[in-house]
DNA sequence: CGGTTTTTGAGGTACGTACCTCAACCCCGT
DNA sequence: ACGGGGTTGAGGTACGTACCTCAAAAACCG
C-alpha cells in the first residue's frame, strides 16, 4: 500500500493539519516542522494521490489551444485531434477547447490572451508566429497562473526549452536536414537543381527548415543546387504562377522540396508539370490529400509529426505543470517522422 | 460539471442504491429497471468517474511484462521504459512487473501463466513466439480474468487485431516493406546483390520482414538480387564465420539488412568487410549501439519501433481493458519509424 | 387472499485528500 | 507573570463512487 497523508502525518510526527498545510503551501508553519515534513516525505516515499485530491477540491483542469484560422488540412486533423483527446480524457477531469485567431495579428492574439482569466482556463497552448507581443503576454499569462506552452509553430529559445517541455513540436531544423538527407540520397549522384516552396519565409519554422536542408545538400550533395525559396503566401493562383515560371527557366530541376503544412497547391502544379518525367518530391504532414499523393507517387517521401501526438502531448505538459509535476521527456519528445507508401 | 452517480440516480428515477447495482453489474435488479438506467445514462450522458471508483475500491493495477531472457540490447532498452513507466504512472495506481523466461520453450512460458493468479496480477503483456500451449494459456487467462496481449513478437491473427488492440507491435511485413523500399532508393539503379541477417527464421517477425522486404526489391528493383537470409542463431563466432564466407562467394554485395533486432555483432563483421567501399546497411531498433552506428555511417537507416510507445501503449490497453472501456486506437497504433543521423 | 420471494430504497462507512473552524499550545517581549 | 501573536492539533465536511445492511415495497404464486 502507498503510504497516505495519514502515514506521513505519523512518520512526521505532526497531525494531519499540519501535513496538509505543509503540502498546499499554506502559511504559518515553522521552517522547522515544514522541514520535519519534507524529510518524512522523502522517508516513507509519500506520493500525492492526485486524483483523491482533484476528487477532494472538484477541481477539473480547463485547456486552450490558441490555434491560426487558416482552411489547411494540417489544422483539420488538429482539430480532429483536439476532439479526440477531449473524449479520451473525459474521466480525466480535463477539457481542451480550441480558439482560433488570424495569425497575420499578433495584436489580436495578445489581446485576446489578456483575456483569459485563471478561473475559466488553466493552461494554453499556443499556436502562433513568435512576436514580442505575444511574448509579453505569455509572459503575463504565467504570472496570473495560466501555464502556457509553445505549439508546433512558437519560439525555441534553447534547445533545453525542448527537453523542459517549453516548446511542443518538431526541430525543425533536423526536419530540413532529414529532408535534405532523403532529397541526396534520393537523387543518388544525379545533378541538378532543388526547388524549395514554402507559403512564407517570415515564419521561423520554415526558415530552419531551409537552413537545416541546405547543411545537407551543401555538405554532402554538392553537385545539386538549391533555388532561392518561393513563396506561395497561400495564393493558389500566384503559387502555380510561380512555380510554372520557375520550371520554365530551370528544366533540370531534378527535386523539389514542399516544406510548408500545406501542400495540396503547390503539388498540383509540381506534378502537371512533371508528367512522365521523374522528380523526387518531399512534403511536410500527413493530410488525406498528401497520404494519396505518396500512394500515388506524387510525393516521394514525408516529413511528419503525429497531430494526436502533439495534442496529447500538449495537455500532458499542461497538466503536468498544473500539478507541478514532472513530465516523462521521452514521451513527450515528438518524433520526426518519414513516411512513405510502405509504412502508411 | 459532469453529471454523478447522484444525477443518474434522479434521472431514472431510482435510488443510488440501484444506479450503484446497476453499474457493478449485480444481480436483483429487474431488466427493466436495467433499461431505464441505460437510458439515463445515455440521456444525461453519465460517465463514470474512474479516479473516485479506484479510491473507493482501493484498487490498484498491477500488469506483467512476460519477457525473453536474452542480452538484448533492445530488450534492455524494454526493461528500463517499464522502470521509466513504473514511475510515471506511480500516481495512478498501476504497477508494471517482469518476468523474463527463456523464450525458446514454450512449454515453460505456459506454465509460468497457470501460476497466475487473479488476485495478484490484473494483466499480462506477453512476448513470446505464438505457440499451441502459449496460446492456450492464454485463453485460459483470459478466462480466469486476467486480461492479455500480445507483446510486439506475439502473433497476429487478423489486421482488425491491430486495431483492437490484441497485439502491441509494428506490423512487420510493413517494416520489411519500408527496408526494401530504403536499400531500392538508396542503392538507385546500383545492381548487385543483397544480404539477408536474421537471428532465426522460425520466428513470425522475421518471416514476415522478410516478405515484405522482398516483395518491394522484387517489384520495384528488378536488378537487385536478395540472397537467402543468413541466420545467426545469436552465436557470435557463427555469425562472423558465416557473413564472411558469404562475402567471400559474393564479392557484388551492395547492400545488407539486418532484420533481426540484435544487430551488434553482424554489424562488425560486416564494417570490417566494407573497409572503405560504399554499402548500403540497413538495420532494425534503436539501442546505443546502432545510435552509434548510425551516426558514423555504418548503418545508412534505422527501421525501429519506440520501446517506451510499446510499454506505454500495453499499459494502457491492460489498464482500459480492466476498466471495460475503449482504448484511443490512434494512439495505440505503433508507429514504424525510419532514422536517419539527422532525426535521431 | 395470504405468504413468499424478488426488487428497491435509505442510510451508513470507506477510500485519500482538501479545506474549514476552533481550541490549545508555545514562545516572545514586557 | 501576562498578553498577544504565531503555530499546531482535533475534528468536521466534502468530493464521487463502492459496498454493505436492513427494512420497505412490489411482484409473484398458489
Amino acid at each position: 500500500m502507498r503510504p497516505t497523508t495519514k502515514d506521513l502525518a505519523k512518520a512526521a510526527g505532526v497531525s494531519l493539519a499540519t501535513v496538509d498545510r505543509v503540502l498546499n503551501d499554506r502559511t504559518g508553519v515553522r521552517d522547522d516542522t515544514v522541514r520535519r515534513v519534507s524529510q518524512a516525505i522523502e522517508k516513507i516515499g509519500f506520493i500525492r494521490n492526485i486524483s483523491a485530491a482533484n476528487l477532494a477540491r472538484s477541481k477539473s483542469y480547463r485547456f486552450l489551444f490558441l490555434l491560426p484560422r487558416t482552411g489547411d488540412q494540417f489544422l483539420a486533423e488538429l482539430l480532429a485531434k483536439i476532439s479526440e483527446a477531449n473524449s479520451a480524457f473525459g474521466s480525466d477531469a480535463m477539457r481542451a477547447e480550441v480558439a482560433q485567431i488570424h495569425e497575420s495579428d499578433p495584436h489580436q492574439i495578445a489581446n485576446f490572451l489578456e483575456t483569459l482569466h485563471p478561473d475559466a482556463v488553466d493552461g494554453v497552448a499556443i499556436m502562433a508566429p513568435e512576436s514580442p507581443q505575444v511574448r509579453d503576454a505569455k509572459r503575463r499569462l504565467e504570472q496570473r497562473g495560466i501555464e502556457t506552452v509553445s505549439f508546433i509553430s512558437g519560439q525555441i529559445r534553447a534547445a533545453t526549452d525542448l527537453a523542459a517541455g517549453e516548446f511542443i513540436g518538431i526541430d525543425n531544423h533536423a526536419a530540413g536536414a532529414t529532408a535534405g538527407r532523403l532529397m541526396g540520397r534520393f537523387l543518388d549522384r544525379q545533378a541538378g537543381k532543388v526547388l524549395v516552396i514554402a507559403e512564407t519565409m517570415h515564419a521561423r519554422d520554415s526558415l530552419e527548415r531551409r537552413l537545416g536542408f541546405d547543411e545537407v545538400i551543401g555538405a554532402d550533395y554538392p553537385y545539386l543546387t538549391v533555388l532561392p525559396s518561393l513563396e506561395t503566401h497561400g495564393e493558389a493562383e500566384r503559387t502555380d504562377r510561380i512555380i510554372r515560371a520557375t520550371f520554365a527557366r530551370n528544366p533540370d530541376i531534378a527535386g523539389v522540396y514542399i516544406l510548408s503544412s500545406e501542400a495540396r497547391v503547390p503539388l498540383q502544379t509540381v506534378t502537371q508539370l512533371t508528367q512522365g518525367g521523374h522528380r523526387v518530391v518531399i512534403a511536410h504532414e500527413r493530410t488525406p490529400f498528401t497520404e494519396a499523393a505518396l500512394l500515388s507517387r506524387q510525393i516521394d517521401a514525408l516529413i511528419t509529426q503525429d497531430p494526436g501526438h502533439l495534442v496529447r502531448s500538449a495537455l500532458r505538459i499542461l497538466r503536468a505543470r498544473c500539478d507541478r509535476r514532472e513530465v516523462l521527456a521521452s514521451q513527450e519528445k515528438i518524433r520526426i517522422e518519414i513516411l512513405f507508401a510502405e509504412n502508411l
